[in-house]
DNA sequence: GTCTATACGCCGATAGAC
DNA sequence: GTCTATCGGCGTATAGAC
């Protein structure tokens, strides 16, 4: 898979060079501009072999996006059983964005520049994914137990989220020319204070 | 002009018809996923009196992008002018956001969704964009007025920006159901606590 | 200026050999 | 499982009448 998960067979090399070379391309170029061709030509293997892995393009970028919504899915998880205190949890929630942006820029760009529901209809808006609920919870229960002010947690949400998007896109862009963790302080203090209670 | 444009003359201009028709289908289908014909049709005219209008369907895009540019820009300024802090500008910022969400849904939509480089290859990426940097020199100005907390310009207009949009977003993803002022009280402190000396 | 008709390339998808 | 060859359709763009 596109992260972490499956090398448990050989035959599935095959399945995730296809995979990997969509979501260079995707990001690269864009869903539309990339064709079954390029995609092709990226992987190293021909048309019907990827007709033979996949439905059809869309079933490619399906995979893809299931792939990271569940891994970023399970890293929040993860985040969360280990931390006790919104403070701690977003904190490194942050710092795993960072993290991925600097070693994974194609996975990020795939969560931060597509927008998934122009080439996969199904898919639910951004703040009903899984992940955004994952957060709110967070901020809801930071509410309730004082550490974070009296809020719509969906606010809270939005205000951590979008922030932390907006600097991983300036990054990727290159407008933010130092690596992440160099703004790692600024950021953090804007976002924490942005929520913490007077 | 696509915002509030020319409803005064009865004869409206087809040139801003085409464009409020592609402005409408790029915003609710994707830019990719609209057809030339599909914009004849909600424009009510033919291929032959788009392409006499435009070049291209790459054209019609970048008239729309450059419409919508230059009236945020120009908003942006008339804010910068009136007001002379950033407290006051930012929450005018803010106010506009909001305002433009409920009243002109479609440029807002097209402001936040839309991948604009995925189509117009040559267009900046937004942290390079007039508006963008108009917001940091906001920041940069506040900064040096003692106003806002000494960071990174770039790192405050992102955390702006970026908390602003996805608040934006979800509300045209219909996640948050109040109207968007009913948030302005929570979205405002958060930011401003965000940008504020200790 | 606005229309209709049409050319034509590109690309997603399939068939079928090996 | 992987390949090559090919088809069909869609969609951009043009030609040219009115």
């Amino acid at each position: 898979m596109v992260t972490v998960a499956a090398q448990i067979e050989s035959k599935q090399d095959v399945r995730d060079e296809i995979l990997q070379a969509a979501l260079k391309l995707f990001t690269a170029k864009g869903y539309f501009n990339t064709s079954i061709a390029d995609i092709c030509h990226q992987a190293e293997v021909s048309t019907g072999t990827v007709y033979y892995y996949f439905k059809n393009k869309e079933g490619i970028a399906e995979a893809l996006l299931g792939d990271v919504v569940h891994s970023l899915t399970a890293s929040i998880a993860e985040i969360t059983a280990k931390s006790h205190s919104a403070f701690e949890r977003l904190r490194a929630i942050l710092e795993l964005f960072f993290t991925l942006t600097q070693d994974a820029p194609e996975v990020m760009r795939f969560i931060v520049y597509l927008r998934h529901h122009e080439f996969l209809p199904n898919c639910p808006s951004f703040g009903l994914s899984e992940p955004f609920q994952q957060l709110t919870q967070i901020m809801r229960e930071g509410i309730r137990a004082g550490e974070i002010r009296r809020m719509d947690p969906a606010i809270a949400s939005a205000c951590f989220y979008g922030a932390l998007v907006q600097i991983v896109q300036l990054r990727l862009d290159g407008v933010l020319e130092k690596s992440p963790d160099r703004y790692l302080f600024d950021t953090w203090t804007a976002i924490w204070r942005a929520l913490a209670p007077a």
